[in-house]
DNA sequence: ACCTGAACACCGTTCAAGT
DNA sequence: ACCTGAACACCGTTCAAGT
């Protein structure tokens, strides 16, 4: 008789296993919906077999925050520093949009995974090797992500579809009470007639930091 | 007899109170320990009571976030439209200090409070009268709000006191592998010899982009 | 060593019943 | 009109018991 048969579950569980699970539900579903019980019936085990492989639900999450780091590009190719910046912080926004609950939860955690060691890295290199100081290749990679995090999760939280915000702001016009809000509302008639989309550019934000910076400029 | 006595609760309660309530329990405890029954008891009254007065939680957690946009500056004064902006920048950095729960939550939900709207008004209207178009002024508060939403986000989740800052660092530096994170090791080095203090600073990317907005530089 | 069922101490919210 | 107690359908996590 053998050690394992069909209906021995024992070793089919791993953790890659029970990040892969989480991950899928918490892009498909939302992160709302991801209780330990629900990913458990997912992989077709109790939850308690879970803490086998997991501590515990935060880390859990520490771990799936980890794998969304490791699809950032990692800025230590040749080439010019601008473009090597532009095109991590482009990987960042599309990691978040593929798995739009990361940034808020990666922003408020502290992660020491080896992928966002290895970012950390390779980013504060890129800039070190570009003739940043340590200072001010802190300060330079600071005032990037914070573009990066804090557009992507406005972006994220955008209430329409892109499509839909010429409808949706004409819906919306008669809400806004033109004395006392008359910005607001002429900029929701400028928009509704078309002279502009109404999408920002994650890139107009992006560009002028990447403009202002340099290895003098910071002291 | 009255029809209100000592023991007589109706009327008692109000939202305003259920909010000034619970922003105290969110500010000093922390939001995630905010519970209806938790925020009832420290009401003298029982969970189900406050659904007289507030939709939902949810509900309950916009009416705090708009508390939070109402404590920042508005850019409606006379001046130069960039301390306009500055001042309502540092503004919103503060609040968020004060309650450290509120930005993650304000960048991740639909809020049209009348605090919020009169913000968004305000703002805009400062970079319309600067003579930024509509759609140029609305890509400015956005880079603006992004830098100091994500700015202010990681700043908070700074996982030390500044003044302590250096001996975590020194006490973290045998764990960075000096092999593989070699960039990441000599930044710990630099910062533990105290050749700058790790802090980076708000105004080095607020700066960075206010210098880089004038009317005519987005299309 | 790994998996499980039962239990504990919680949640937000509903509903019918009180006053 | 406003407040309440009991109940419902959940949580994350512990623990002792299985194999």
């Amino acid at each position: 008789m053998p050690t394992s048969s069909k209906s021995d579950k024992r070793r089919t569980l791993t953790s890659a296993k029970i990040i892969e699970a989480a991950l899928t539900i918490a892009d498909t579903q939302g992160i709302e919906t991801l209780s330990m019980r629900k990913l458990a019936t997912a992989l077709n085990v109790t939850a308690m077999s879970m803490y086998n492989h997991v501590a515990n639900k935060d880390d859990l999450l520490s771990l799936m925050l980890d794998h969304v780091v490791s699809e950032f590009e990692l800025p230590n190719k040749d080439g010019p520093w601008q473009d090597m910046l532009r095109r991590r912080a482009h990987s960042m926004r599309r990691a978040f949009l593929r798995h739009p609950w990361a940034p808020t939860l990666l922003i408020s955690t502290i992660t020491n995974g080896s992928h966002t060691m290895q970012d950390t890295n390779a980013t504060l290199g890129c800039l070190i090797n570009a003739g940043f100081s340590y200072a001010a290749a802190d300060w330079a990679r600071n005032a990037i992500d914070s573009h990066t995090f804090g557009y992507t999760m406005q972006e994220l939280n955008f209430p329409v579809e892109p499509d839909k915000y010429k409808a949706a702001a004409a819906h919306y016009l008669p809400e806004i009470d033109k004395d006392k809000y008359p910005y607001l509302h002429s900029a929701t008639e400028v928009l509704i007639k078309g002279e502009y989309d109404g999408i920002t550019q994650f890139d107009f934000g992006l560009d002028l930091i990447l403009s202002g910076l340099s290895p003098d400029n910071s002291q």
